[in-house]
DNA sequence: TGAAATGTTGGGGCG
DNA sequence: ACGCCCCAACATTTC
């Protein structure tokens, strides 16, 4: 009987995975495969995705199969499979960045006419087209897209790992995982990313278990960097190793325990999805302010300061805690995130995209979607931003998040010692540097004579 | 999901 | 007792 093919791309599981489900159920044996081509994903993600395959194909071997990995544009790389193997079909499921739609479109366009095509929308809890104004223009703000999907009605339940898969027996050569040199070698920086995570998807559905004790506390301690109080799902949602739909229906049932907090953290799902949708409608998202405005602001770039923002020299203790907590474990508290980039953005003035870039590559959870959202509302130029008149006192937040000083001695450890002669001074004074933030901002205000990019 | 600047109020010290 | 000032505490406005 002649294959199917299954290309797992940012939904590495086996559980609630669509594309998984139809393929099963056409009964023709499957042949998974993972294609790594040249997209730029950064050190920290390449680190987690090399474990994720890892822990995919152990997956799969467990069920007498085992991932066929290439590498290549998916468009090559697919036509010749399908060739070689006389495949039927091909499933997939579907993803919202710009490169990747329109990498599906070259698939597409590959196998038309001598394979099957299946596609699947399963890593939303909705599909960016299908939420729009009622003057059919994509939403712009949060809240009224909340409540727009709110109206739906809920997303379906997960569905669990068919009992009966049909893997092909004769898959085609796979490449050795070890050759798409994923991991950091010489030098390997990884110890701490292996100490603090445990990519794949039974580590993420352990999380997904644990939630009921972090939302208990999750409205007092969310905010605080110095507890363990977030889910630390990010990545594991981020390569879909868990479905968000799993994620929707764990809470749902905390919620209906009337578990503390899980609206709160509901909603944070929904800015997730908020998030893609502002990219799949506005690609330029990633690289140009939605506040057009915001192309005349006066930047000033600074390489000296730029280098002590990214290594945590900065003289302002949270900033540079924070910024080591990246270095180190390629993940940083979401309010941490927040107070560096408001340093980076208003207190140093270099431009956002910068700091996107860097947390890009050093994120084990790095989004492209969240990321470019997030940098834009903390620059003030998304279309729902934070004015950008808000501007966060490094100093302030510290003592309202970190009051004991935990979080900040944990990474600047200099910090503990009497003399903290290492610690470096202050490369800003954030009275002046707030003042000549809100100064540059005066040379772009009132330029709104067409308030958003179209 | 900010914080500084400015305004208002009211208690207490003191002549 | 009274008016005046000071200033902490809180509220509002502004960036």
């Amino acid at each position: 009987m002649q294959p199917v093919l299954l290309w797992f791309r940012r939904n590495l599981r086996l559980a609630d995975n669509a594309a998984l489900i139809a393929a099963a159920e056409s009964g023709r044996p499957i042949i998974p495969i993972y294609i790594i081509d040249k997209q730029d994903i950064g050190g920290a993600s390449r680190w987690w995705l090399h474990h994720s395959l890892v822990s995919l194909d152990s997956d799969l071997r467990t069920l007498g199969s085992s991932l066929v990995i290439r590498s290549g544009s998916p468009d090559k790389v697919l036509n010749k499979l399908s060739k070689q193997t006389r495949a039927t079909t091909l499933y997939y499921t579907r993803r919202y960045e710009p490169i990747s739609r329109h990498q599906e479109v070259e698939v597409d366009a590959a196998l038309s006419g001598a394979v099957a095509v299946q596609v699947f929308d399963d890593s939303l809890l909705h599909h960016p087209e299908k939420i729009m104004t009622r003057g059919n223009t994509p939403y712009r703000v949060f809240t009224p897209f909340w409540k727009s999907v709110s109206e739906i009605g809920d997303p379906p339940s997960p569905q669990s790992v068919p009992s009966s898969i049909n893997f092909s027996h004769n898959l085609p050569k796979s490449l050795r995982l070890s050759t798409l040199d994923l991991l950091p070698s010489s030098p390997d920086w990884s110890g701490d990313l292996r100490a603090t995570w445990a990519p794949g998807e039974s580590a993420g559905l352990n999380r997904i278990d644990e939630l009921d004790s972090t939302l208990s506390h999750y409205d007092q301690e969310r905010d605080r960097p110095d507890i363990d109080g977030t889910s630390r799902l990010s990545p594991h949602l981020h390569f879909g190793e868990v479905s968000v739909r799993q994620l929707w229906h764990a809470i749902r049932q905390l919620e209906l325990r009337s578990v503390a907090a899980s609206s709160t953290f509901l909603r944070q799902l929904y800015w997730r999805d908020f998030s893609a949708y502002m990219l799949f409608h506005f690609p330029t998202l990633p690289d140009k302010p939605l506040r057009i405005e915001f192309e005349d602001f006066p930047w000033s770039e600074n390489a000296s300061q730029l280098r002590a923002w990214q290594k945590g020299m900065t003289g302002y203790p949270v900033v540079d805690a924070g910024m080591r907590q990246l270095w180190q474990t390629g993940w940083m508290h979401n309010r941490v995130r927040m107070v560096v980039a408001s340093f980076l953005v208003k207190d140093l003035l270099i431009p956002w995209q910068t700091g996107a870039a860097w947390f890009l590559d050093t994120l084990v959870d790095a989004d492209l979607a969240n990321n470019s959202a997030s940098w834009q509302w903390i620059a003030g130029c998304g279309s729902d931003a934070a004015p950008y008149f808000r501007i966060f006192n490094p100093l302030l937040q510290g003592k309202k998040f970190d009051p004991h000083g935990h979080y900040v001695r944990r990474w600047v450890p200099e910090l503990t010692e009497t003399s903290q002669s290492d610690y470096p001074m202050p490369i800003v004074d954030h009275g002046t540097a707030r003042k000549r933030a809100l100064e540059a901002y005066g040379v772009i205000r009132g330029m709104r004579t067409s308030k958003l990019a179209p």
